[in-house]
DNA sequence: AGTTATATGGGATGGAGTCTCAGATGGCAA
DNA sequence: TTGCCATCTGAGACTCCATCCCATATAACT
């Protein structure tokens, strides 16, 4: 019936839902409606009411532990950083929708909880790269779930910012704030790869739109 | 009818019933009915299923932010472990408790995402609290984010191995953690006081359980 | 046209959580 | 004792989330 699959109608339902008349007064009868399909559906494309707002978390966790998953001792800086990156540019890519979620877990608690225990999963992913990876020599169980836990709090800080309107440039400003949180744990930061880095994502938005918000990202840094 | 508390007498029936059928198979009037109260007063005691099993979060999450509440930046160390060690030593009073919770976190996808929601307010707590009382002069939001994610990483490291049983002095080696984390920051560990620490905090425990079970982590310590 | 696979909606079911109301219980004073 | 008040309790109805089954539709291929 619409141009837009049905997933996409049903999850721009419910954001819009959402923000009209509230998260828990929104029942998924009524996101089905204005998506046009049944009820079953929804549950066909979400396994919840809470998943419609988080449609690609467990694609985009996925995606960093592939990447993770493709280094080795020598590249493991340098994985990390790629990684955290990554989920950085899948907000940025995301655009508007971004902003809208984190309006929603802000207020909503049932919302929020879901997304620390995604950011959690994120978290330790990171931990036990770390462990196989990094600290050869100072390994200890105890500093990979440091360096994990600074890691996921380094890019959360950043992320907030970027969300909260607080910063222009989110993708070098996580960067920098990664170099700090890896620099506590006193690694050679030159193993640190810099210049250009080119990451292959999947992201349901349209590629116009994923290419003009990382040409408003990137540009303020291509004019050094 | 019997002498414990209805509260407790639901907590006992719902770990009970948990443990025999698992947790998605018991039902909340299972848990009412065995208990010998009706159903509706189930949610009168605890908010929702999940609840039941960390009947106390809140109260724990109040004591450690009045901890918090009573230092100044002379002696934010000191709080900071302070705390750490108020939440180490509520595991440890509950005994057995703990490591039933733990064995049901760990496998129910619905109770870890709970848990890891209420860790994420500690984090929160001891972040504002860093935020505004240590690093006064390399003051940064990023600095406090870190700080904060790796104390509440040390702590939750040394928590689960001791609810794994791998760990037999938890205090001493929460303190160790503790220690290890803060000093990638920089900070003086001579801030840190040290020598005989005592805390005051309620539980629903009796005081002979308490009392031996406290017995038991410190004696080894007191060997030294 | 026939057949198989897949997508969809309807309806039934069960359990969580909320709400209301009626009855029980236990002081406490007259 | 009686009456009054506050608090606690359980029953039942209700909404909604989530799962399940099944009948139908659409398409795709033979």
């Amino acid at each position: 019936m619409s141009r837009a699959s049905a997933r996409d109608r049903l999850a721009d339902a419910a954001f819009a839902l959402f923000a009209e008349f509230g998260y828990e007064q929104t029942t998924v009868e009524e996101i089905a409606e204005r998506a046009g399909v049944g009820r079953s559906s929804f549950f066909r494309y979400y396994r919840s009411k809470e998943d419609v707002i988080f449609p690609d978390h467990e694609r985009l966790r996925q995606q960093v532990a592939a990447r993770l998953a493709t280094s080795n001792q020598a590249t493991a800086i340098t994985a990390v950083s790629d990684a955290v990156r990554l989920v950085m540019l899948y907000y940025v890519s995301e655009g508007e929708r971004a902003r809208h979620r984190y309006r929603l877990t802000s207020t909503i608690p049932a919302l929020r909880d879901r997304e620390i225990a995604s950011v959690a999963a994120y978290q330790r992913l990171f931990r036990e790269f770390i462990d196989g990876w990094i600290d050869e020599g100072a390994r200890s169980a105890l500093r990979a779930e440091l360096m994990a836990a600074t890691v996921v709090a380094a890019h959360n800080h950043v992320l907030r910012r970027y969300l909260r309107d607080e910063c222009a440039d989110p993708v070098s400003e996580v960067d920098a704030a990664l170099d700090q949180a890896i620099a506590l744990f006193g690694v050679d930061p030159r193993a640190v790869s810099t210049g250009t880095t080119v990451l292959a994502f999947e992201t349901p938005e349209r590629p116009e739109e994923v290419f003009a918000a990382l040409r408003r990202v990137l540009e303020p840094r291509a004019k050094t």
